[in-house]
RNA sequence: GGGGGGAUGCCGGAGUGGCCAAACGGGGUGGGCUGUAAACCCAUUGGCCGAAAGGCCUUCCCAGGUUCGAAUCCUGGUCCCCCCA
């Protein structure tokens, strides 16, 4: 632990971890805080998007803070307007505890590395017992419509409309600031870049009923050069919880990263210390074809939200998937090994008769629904049985085509394995 | 309250009676080059059959109608936008 509680600050600059910043923050944070983090449980799961202020408070952590995270159950009763540009529906109150209760475990999980304890509120604690009477004199008062209607997120929202709920929000959460500096002594508040709005909101609301000083910081969103947010591909989103995003298919995203993007990422996602990371990226550049960086960053994040155990696994089916002699190894694992390698890629149970069955067929409703699509992919040399193009369609898969453990080896594209299992 | 415009495939956006499963762009997917990168090039992108030529089925907000034939015309409905008051 370092003895310059402050230096945090110059950690996060220098990772390009901060977007906005209050005044001073440095001074605040020459003595140990308690900052904050919170989450609306409008998801049954973080996704990559979340790990940026994670991160982030985890080096609170590590300079000697103590982190609180803050569980929206109240605030997703009533929704963020933040970067939406429209009006959401309501959640109902049981899926938002649904929800909630995935999220704790999951970012108690995530904060294991922390060095710290953690203390954990959930707001409806307090803003359930508010009434509204109250709520409009003791905080209502403090902060004029003037004031909300220059945020930008209320801003971006005035033309399509906003509704006086959505409106609301950012006083609840500068309330809960509020409230946890009452009672809780937690001064700093940490988030998203889309969260300033909300965060000054809450100091503002601090300075004014308690005439103190509360600060807060945000870290960027991650962007990717195209400007889409990180995490989103043509699947879904990448989500932390790996019933919803396979580690492997996690692991494999983090690999795929492009060579522009790996050095922000690294800074900002891993707790590598910058040397090593300017090592790597250094190594990385006198031979990029080893995709040093991106493994080194897909070994970090897989290992942080997955454990040290299945990244053995998404890295040993990832060679061997993608290595070169990869057939002859498949065939020589033994069983538990390529039963861990099946449990990380989309497998399908089948049965091959015993005159075989035309590849399409045998495909059809597995890799796709569409049988025309799956001729399109055949014909045009995309589908792979066992490592070995096959064009024709109607080309006869027999038992013969079983590789040792009664599998085959299906591969669409370049990135895209399954594995079938034949059950006889 | 008055006047006007619009709703098309994943998205944007052409099309105003047959040549339209619908131009063009973006995105996706596949291939090439490479490093499981970026950029670039090519192909493909409603479903089904077919080796192919091609055929069949379901689509242009919804419901009816006119016509040999409709995304395109008519009637009714729903939703959206703009201007004036």
């Amino acid at each position: 632990m370092k003895a310059d509680h402050s230096q945090v600050v110059a950690e996060l600059s220098e990772r390009q971890l901060i977007n906005d910043k209050t005044n001073q923050v440095e001074d605040h944070l020459k003595s140990p805080r308690k900052v904050y983090l919170g989450f609306d449980p409008t998801a049954p799961s973080l996704h990559v998007g979340s790990l940026a202020p994670l991160i982030m408070l985890i080096h609170f952590a590590r300079h000697g803070h103590t982190p609180v995270i803050v569980m929206g159950n109240g605030t997703a009763l009533i929704g963020d307007p933040s970067g939406k540009d429209k009006e959401r529906p309501l959640l109902p109150r049981e899926q938002i505890q649904e929800n909630a209760k995935h999220l704790n475990e999951q970012i108690r999980h995530l904060l294991r590395i922390a060095p710290s304890n953690i203390e954990f509120y959930n707001n409806s604690e307090w803003l359930e017992k508010l009434s509204l009477i109250e709520f409009l004199r003791d905080t209502g008062k403090h902060i004029t419509v003037n004031y909300m209607l220059a945020k930008e997120s209320v801003k971006k929202r005035l033309e399509k409309g906003i509704s006086y709920t959505e409106f609301t929000y950012m006083l609840l959460q500068g309330y809960d600031f509020w409230f946890l500096f009452k009672n809780h002594d937690v001064t700093v508040q940490v988030g998203g870049a889309d969260q300033w709005g909300n965060i000054t909101t809450g100091i503002e609301l601090i300075r004014r009923r308690e005439g103190k000083e509360a600060h807060g910081i945000t870290c960027p969103l991650l962007l990717r050069a195209d400007g889409t947010k990180f995490g989103k591909t043509e699947q879904g989103n990448i989500w932390l919880d790996p019933t919803k995003t396979s580690p492997f298919r996690f692991y494999q995203y983090w690999i795929n990263v492009s060579d522009s993007e790996v050095p922000m990422l690294l800074k900002r996602l891993t707790l590598l210390p910058l040397e090593e990371i300017n090592r790597i990226l250094q190594e990385h550049e006198s031979a990029p074809e080893k995709r040093i960086a991106q493994k080194t960053l897909a070994k970090e994040l897989t290992i942080w939200v997955h454990g040290q155990e299945e990244y053995e696994k998404v890295k040993l089916a990832s060679e061997i998937l993608f290595g070169k002699e990869n057939l002859k190894r498949l065939q020589e694992l033994p069983e538990q090994t390529l039963q861990q390698i099946i449990q990380e890629i989309p497998s399908f149970k089948v049965q091959i008769p015993d005159d075989g069955i035309p590849l399409l067929d045998l495909l059809t409703g597995r890799l796709s629904q569409s049988r025309s699509e799956l001729k399109r992919l055949i014909k045009s040399g995309s589908i792979k049985i066992n490592k070995k193009t096959i064009t024709d369609p109607k080309a006869l898969i027999t038992k013969e085509n079983l590789l040792s453990h009664n599998i085959i080896l299906i591969q669409k594209g370049k990135k895209d394995y399954y594995v079938l299992v034949n059950e006889s």
